[in-house]
DNA sequence: CCACAAACTGACCGACTGGTCAAAAAGAGT
DNA sequence: ACTCTTTTTGACCAGTCGGTCAGTTTGTGG
């Protein structure tokens, strides 16, 4: 006579919440500072209500992983459809804002990515296999709309677009106290976003 | 009877060795992650005589921290006043490159730094008020060098040099897997220096 | 109303965590 | 030889970790 509702069969509100909490906790905390229980009373769920729906902590994981990649996907080919007639320099500009916006709006993504590539473990090479390789063939399609003089190589070009775009908002706390303000402020996603841009691609041509 | 010599009372071989051990640990699996008995089993001493010389686990990582960044600013201190009667541009493009390479050889500061800087622990707090500041003064020095319709504000322009210049180095591994390449050969670390160099000042004027 | 499966609980497991402590071992100075 | 201090050791502590398991509560379809 505890429990207040139980979730219907279907429904996935507590699984939402979970990944959620998961979502930040790994991305703040890293893999092994983040503890299930931890997270699960940040959801409000027992933690072994927790591994009731996801079996092992590396499966909560790799869901949290697959939920923020196909956020990102979605966005991405959704504006590729949308610019579908538009020319490959005006497309990449494109992308590149798509990739800082959502930098800034889920940053948990980067912090997770920056985390797991510090050391080779298992986890990077799930990652590596089940969505690195297909970000990094999105930029590899772009690289002919940036300066070839100087960004001669795909894997470079990768690092810088990550590097530029993700570094303030991955390293948030880091920046606010350096600058006194909020990475996360329209005016400061949309500077980077600019600043970015025009790194890679030049001016714009407006 | 089990200790095969024991270090002097002024020697401080093994002191030397659970730094290394414990730079190394504290880059690659975080300050949570990176557990006591495991930096002291690398070292090849007990858990306990690594307790007996860093009082906790926070001066030990607070001892590892003081000692890259000693390191690096004495690269820097160096190279600065070799080039005293040098022009600012030479100096930056100098102290950049003096920047990369140091990142290619001690990568575990930028690796400890970016696990630190994504939340706000008094880690962070620490790290700000005893290293940080320094580094940011000497970027903002050197902002006059950049170009200034890009690179218009100083917090700014730390971040695209940091991000540019430690990303390939501190993520290694994942660097590794796309691009098939050593990130910290010669010729990758120089690659990586021009091209930071030339994206903050242009081409070389030589 | 009943049966069945999905959802949830709480007790428990061995392993490991950072840290303490008393005692032993090893060096240096006399 | 004898101190005295610096190191080193191993037993130990309370707390937490990811994970298992038997049993209970809940919703639903018949």
């Amino acid at each position: 006579m505890k429990n207040k509702t139980l979730a219907k069969p279907g429904s996935d509100a507590g699984i939402r919440r979970i990944l959620e909490a998961a979502c930040t906790a790994f991305a703040t905390r890293g893999f092994d500072g983040a503890s299930l229980r931890a997270i699960s009373r940040e959801a409000g769920v027992l933690h072994t209500a927790m591994l009731y729906h996801f079996k092992t902590k590396d499966a909560l994981w790799r869901a949290v992983m697959s939920e923020l990649f196909d956020d990102f996907n979605g966005r991405i080919d959704r504006r590729t459809e949308e610019m579908k007639d538009a020319t490959l320099d005006a497309l990449a500009r494109q992308l590149i804002r798509v990739f800082v916006h959502f930098c800034a709006e889920r940053p948990e993504l980067h912090r997770i990515m920056t985390i797991e590539g510090l050391s080779d473990t298992p986890r990077l090479a799930w990652l590596y296999d089940n969505h690195t390789k297909r970000l990094f063939a999105t930029v590899d399609a772009m690289k002919s709309a940036a300066d070839q003089t100087v960004f001669d190589d795909p894997a470079r070009l990768y690092y810088v677009i990550v590097g530029l775009a993700a570094s303030t908002f991955t390293l948030a706390p880091e920046y606010k106290r350096l600058s006194g303000r909020d990475p996360f402020s329209d005016e400061e996603v949309e500077a980077t976003a600019s600043l970015v841009e025009r790194i890679l691609f030049g001016p714009p041509a407006s």
